[in-house]
DNA sequence: TATAAGTGTAACCATATGGTTACGCAAATA
DNA sequence: TATTTGCGTAACCATATGGTTACACTTATA
């Protein structure tokens, strides 16, 4: 099984704790508790984000802080921000053809 | 089953594939032919990209063309660029954590 | 018109994913 | 010491993923 940035964002579970865990560090039933899915459920994600990279665990006695490890995103970051050229120049070329029609109106 | 941009983006091979799109139109058996899996699996990675709408394909005969659809790499984009304060600081704290200790060698 | 080329897809397989309930164990607390 | 709390994980299940080979169909070509 695949264990990188991709795979550890292409859960919208996985997404929505690591959005928790931006802001906050919290134990795994805090985290548990913010979804509607069992607490097993979650532990497994925990677990693949971990393996990921994503996050980190810190155990004091029998409480597992979740902390999340921000530049293991760069990688995801980078590889999708080389096509931004890509989709800027599409946007750019529909700007062009809504001004496009824009003056033709203004011409009628 | 998840479509979604996170999803299309999750598979190595559908990354490659996007990568040999980015820069060229090509055929299903262009892109079949740069990989060392079969065709029918490279198929089935262009079903997906086309149901995340990473891809579309345009029919020419017996010829179907993928074309890139870089617009849709926005979300994923947006959505991992929000953290991107995040690891700077990181980083941030890093550099300043390694200057802090050339000050105290420098010092010695 | 017979054949070749380009492609989709069915059938199959092994493994991964994403969920559940049930249980166990160590640490904290009464 | 007995009990509660926090958590991992096993066992199970349904479905998805990612690959294969075999076959069918349409379009182009000889």
């Amino acid at each position: 099984m695949r264990r990188d940035v991709f795979q550890a964002i292409a859960d919208p579970i996985r997404r929505d704790i690591i959005e928790l865990l931006a802001t906050e560090t919290l134990s795994v039933n805090e985290v548990a508790e913010k979804f509607k899915i069992s607490r097993p459920a979650i532990s497994k994600h925990l677990k693949i984000l971990n393996e990921c990279g994503v996050i980190k665990f810190n155990q004091i006695g029998r409480v597992r802080l979740c902390l999340m490890q921000p530049q293991k995103l760069i990688p995801a970051f980078l590889w999708i921000n080389q096509y931004n050229k890509l989709w800027e120049n599409r946007i750019d070329s529909f700007e062009n053809y809504i001004n496009e029609l824009q003056t033709k109106n203004e011409k009628k």
